[in-house]
DNA sequence: GAGCCGACTTGATCCAGATCAAAGTTCCCT
DNA sequence: AGGGAACTTTGATCTGGATCAAGTCGGCTC
């Protein structure tokens, strides 16, 4: 019952067929799309493409996760990104990619050739619909995240960025309420715009306080669901009063 | 042959036309969005939309500039986004919206309600590829903008937001290097993540090195567009020695 | 043209988070 | 089982930008 990336799997059984850029494709559709497809994998921590590079592929993320990132010349890294299963990486009309990808665990896409797809996007519009929806998405994601850079105090990022985790219901690996950091302490940092060092000292003063537990460096409990929400910062609008 | 906003004027003299999410449509195409369209005027300072109204209509910004923002209880505002004509409010498939959009100057919006617009967006493909493209464009904006919130200093900041001023060749005013600060010093520091007072001093900073200079609190020329490039931070890709 | 208000500048001080510097931990790898 | 290397924590100190506090400037009303 396990979904094999290769060729000749058909696109009806791939874990993201209801969430990825075919999600509003029909059967037809999706046999064109089947036709274009490949799959490649990336080992943890291999770049997948940079920032400058030629966009041979459009690709959309099967398994895994990656990180969108820039960094400047002398060295400051921001992670603009996070890519779950279903993300797309490319930006049809362009021809080079204006950032960088990286896979942060093994990675699975399902590529298809730049050219051949670009067609594909012109004349199925079930795909740019759903790109549309998808960029749109994203963009909210993006701005919600440039308040987060912005605006708030290093607890608040950690919170808010511990709640996310949480929302998304990652991994809960054994009992319901365990959940797994996705991220080393540093690419924590690069993500929240903030050092290493910040995030460790965060991290401690959350648990000192009774609101996180951590079963080991990348495992982790809530301890009070409410403490960490009011430490996010963006109260005013889900209350939630549980 | 100025275009006057009201309803029976024709969409093909519009000055959007071939920007906003129409630029794909063809005539017949265009015909339905005329029969759809109502417009709106706000003065400046006006809100537009409030975080969480009911979104009863989409919009083409037509001329003007307003802003996208969020505040966060204890009154931190990020601006998140400037929308500046053709640019598109509201997201198809949300009842609500997430971000306050205020008029910054006196804005005219072209509308449409959302019902209808929703299932032309579903009929036209033209339009939801125009939206791709764009929400992709904007994403890019976003991405870029977190960069510059999360890792840049506040030189650079304002570096590169004068940076974008001048690129965007901004209304030259009268000699072709004279630009508009479309912004106050409170709106530019809710952009960049900073105070009004750390604008003004890195304002006065710049010009004290030669790099700006002043014809009014909001006009300004560029005295070495050069340091100003190399004071902005990113450099490593457009070199471009003139 | 006096007086006022909103936008801006400048100065003094403070502090959150950066930076510099050691120690722990954990987990490979041989 | 031992020796690293990578990751993490913790401590001491520094600093860029925030905050608090006067002023200044320019336009507008009466």
């Amino acid at each position: 019952m396990t979904f094999v990336f290769n060729e000749r799997e058909k696109c009806g059984s791939c874990p993201i067929r209801h969430r990825a850029i075919c999600a509003r494709c029909d059967e037809d559709e999706l046999t064109l799309l089947e036709g274009m497809k490949s799959y490649q994998t990336f080992e943890a921590g291999q770049p997948i493409i940079w920032r400058g590079d030629d966009l041979t592929h459009f690709a959309s993320l099967v398994s895994g996760i990656a990180s969108l990132s820039r960094t400047l010349e002398d060295g400051r890294t921001q992670m603009v990104g996070l890519l779950l299963p279903s993300d797309f990486i490319g930006r049809p009309g362009r021809e080079t990619v204006d950032f960088d990808v990286t896979a942060v665990t093994e990675v699975t896409l399902c590529r298809f050739q730049r050219r051949p797809f670009e067609d594909l996007v012109e004349r199925v519009p079930h795909i740019s619909q759903r790109m549309m929806e998808m960029a749109l998405d994203e963009l909210t994601a993006a701005r919600e995240w440039m308040v987060l850079l912005g605006r708030k105090t290093a607890r608040e990022k950690i919170a808010t960025f511990l709640e996310m985790i949480v929302r998304r219901e990652t991994v809960p690996t054994q009992s319901i309420q365990e959940y797994q950091l996705p991220l080393t302490r540093e690419e924590i940092a690069n993500f929240l715009g903030l050092t290493l060092e910040t995030i460790s000292r965060q991290l401690t003063s959350l648990k000192k306080d009774g609101v996180v537990e951590f079963i080991d460096r990348r495992h982790f409990r809530i301890k009070d669901l409410n403490a960490l929400h009011l430490a996010s910062g963006d109260d005013a609008d889900g209350g939630v009063i549980v």
